[in-house]
DNA sequence: GCTTAGCACTCAACCTCGACGAGTGCTAAT
DNA sequence: ATTAGCACTCGTCGAGGTTGAGTGCTAAGC
């Protein structure tokens, strides 16, 4: 997506101008309140600016008679060229540090209250995802019995994330067996990825088949819990929403809910992002979803450790205050990405 | 809460066909088109009818010349006296019943399946909470290293319940030792709840201070567990209160969002509900909650084995149709509670 | 005495109309 | 190239009028 059309010094400053006003107060703006402004041109002047600026897509006027509001592509604009990042207030950083001063010991746990603190902080529905790594390593492995078919296997892996899913027993063995074999396993497999097991079978096979059996279907298991990992998301701050005039249409709304509760579609949409830019902004039409046409991502990564790393950001209006979401939005992920870290120990 | 006013069985008859009617249409509800499903009167009598039904508390005029919608105290007399609870649709049935065919074994997984299940099936917003028993038994409890002053305990709990939490080593140990401490616990504990082990230490004490240590630690995260099962509630499908026309209003839908998004509102309603009774249904301001005023909950018990036992229900408009969401809640109650007495194995 | 036809009355919803004003585009003067 | 000036557009807002659904009351009928 490039952008065809630069414009010279005067245009940029009325864009950003557009924007802020439009921000600020999400009314049209019109070329008398630039005027005051920007002192150093008449409103005639902006005018003809603003004529020009709608004719190369980065402005539309709702109608004739309107003032102006920034497209998707003027808001592209102004976020890649035109914006001033802002500091993060002292005030949101009071609001946001609390969250992470005691942490449990999950991070689950942990992304739960990174999503509260961010929906706090940018005023918005907040999105974060599991953090993944190439394969998960198991750090410990146990083995309960459930009854005479059922054991029920318990995963630590890395970052205390723990799994529990029930194996089949192809033979009777009571809790002690169980034991054993969850210490035997233990040590063969821990700091292994799924990968890495796989290649295990062969030496493991020879002491018994019961836990060699057992050990495939841990495998399974793993695979699994891979793939689980890249569509979890959790979400918060659906009420921030709410109180923006330009949802004040129940229809968006709807839309704009149904997208955030159907997990797998946004999960779809994250997994798309670049993660390896320092954040990613996503206007309107450009997340390929109709029903977030008026809907803005900004995303970014938070990594915990040397190759751990998750998404974190919000979904918000287009017309949101890009220059404070994307500080806001980096200083949860780096908060996220230290406490996740020490999680993981 | 009485019923001051019985009515005769014409009233009765004209207050069900009310409720019927505006529960369909949410349209308020006048004497003609009354007329023509109760055709053994004319509308003028059945004007006057409704106006003693309107005096007694039973219906409300929105303004004068408006039909009649059921009050607070109307609804409670239709679900107290005059509703016949309808079959749940075999439609339903099929909607419901695939989430339930294949199920992970963890119980929290269980719950949030059953959330989405209902949410689909009553068209409304789902809410569940986790079994609880009187205090909770462990089932296996592990000790994981995690560096030289903190270990990982993983406890299993009944009902497949996983819980994690960091304890703090008070003197070195590696994990052979941990392994030896947790499975001279595991020996102990089994099958205890907090109550029970909070009467074990003399005995244990004996053999090592960081085993006593440990356990001291263990009971009081069993005690915050205890405390955290009433508090977690799982919701879904708030998607389904949008397309009501009653939400239209933004404020309003606010407010319920909020709530719901606040679990720990909830928290306080949900427990204060009558388990015993089979089915609760709190109207409008009966729930104390001015914010849910408009909101009808609906809310019975899950039973998983004998003790253990939760709460699933929904969260809707006042205006929603009892006589339907009353049994597909217990149908899906029925459903969470096989499952979750099948995890607990 | 209960029921009901008839009727005057009320009031939200809806439409129309005109005034208003914010904002534009164009033109001509600087 | 800039800008003052002006005619023009069109959405918003409020006033005023119409409509129709629904009521309450009264008086007649069974």
């Amino acid at each position: 997506m490039q952008h065809p059309v630069p414009l010279d010094q005067r245009k940029q400053q009325i864009l950003k101008a557009v924007v802020a006003d439009y921000t600020r107060t999400g009314v049209p703006v019109g070329s008398a309140s630039l005027a005051v402004h920007l002192a150093t041109w008449s409103s005639a002047t902006i005018r003809n600016e603003l004529a020009t600026l709608s004719e190369v897509g980065y402005l539309i006027q709702p109608h004739t008679s309107a003032g102006r509001v920034p497209s998707d592509l003027g808001y592209r604009y102004y976020v890649d060229f035109l914006m001033d990042e802002e500091d993060v207030p002292a005030a949101v950083r009071r609001q946001v540090d609390p969250f992470f001063a005691v942490l449990p010991s999950g991070v689950e746990d942990i992304l739960e209250i990174a999503a509260t603190a961010l929906a706090h902080a940018a005023d918005a529905v907040s999105l974060v995802t599991a953090p993944r790594a190439l394969g998960v390593r198991v750090k410990h492995l146990d083995l309960v019995k459930l009854n005479d078919t059922q054991a029920l296997l318990v995963l630590v892996l890395e970052g205390n994330l723990v799994r529990q899913q029930a194996l089949n027993l192809t033979g009777p063995a009571d809790q002690t067996v169980l034991s054993a074999i969850a210490s035997g396993l233990n040590a063969v497999v821990v700091g292994l990825n799924a990968a890495g097991m796989s290649r295990l079978p062969e030496s493991v096979g020879k002491h018994a088949v019961l836990e060699r059996d057992l050990l495939t279907q841990i495998i399974a298991f793993m695979t699994v819990c891979d793939a689980q990992q890249d569509t979890l998301i959790l979400h918060d701050g659906v009420r921030n929403l709410l109180h923006q005039p330009e949802f004040g249409d129940v229809e968006l709304l709807q839309q704009v809910i149904e997208v955030v509760e159907e997990e797998r579609m946004l999960a779809a949409l994250i997994s798309a992002a670049d993660l390896d830019h320092g954040i990613q902004i996503m206007i309107g039409r450009e997340s390929g979803m109709a029903e977030l046409s008026r809907c803005s991502l900004v995303l970014t990564t938070y990594r915990a450790g040397a190759e751990r790393r998750g998404t974190i950001g919000v979904l918000g209006s287009t017309r949101m205050a890009y220059a404070q979401v994307g500080p806001r939005v980096r200083y949860v992920a780096q908060r996220v990405g230290r406490a996740v870290g020490r999680a993981l120990s």
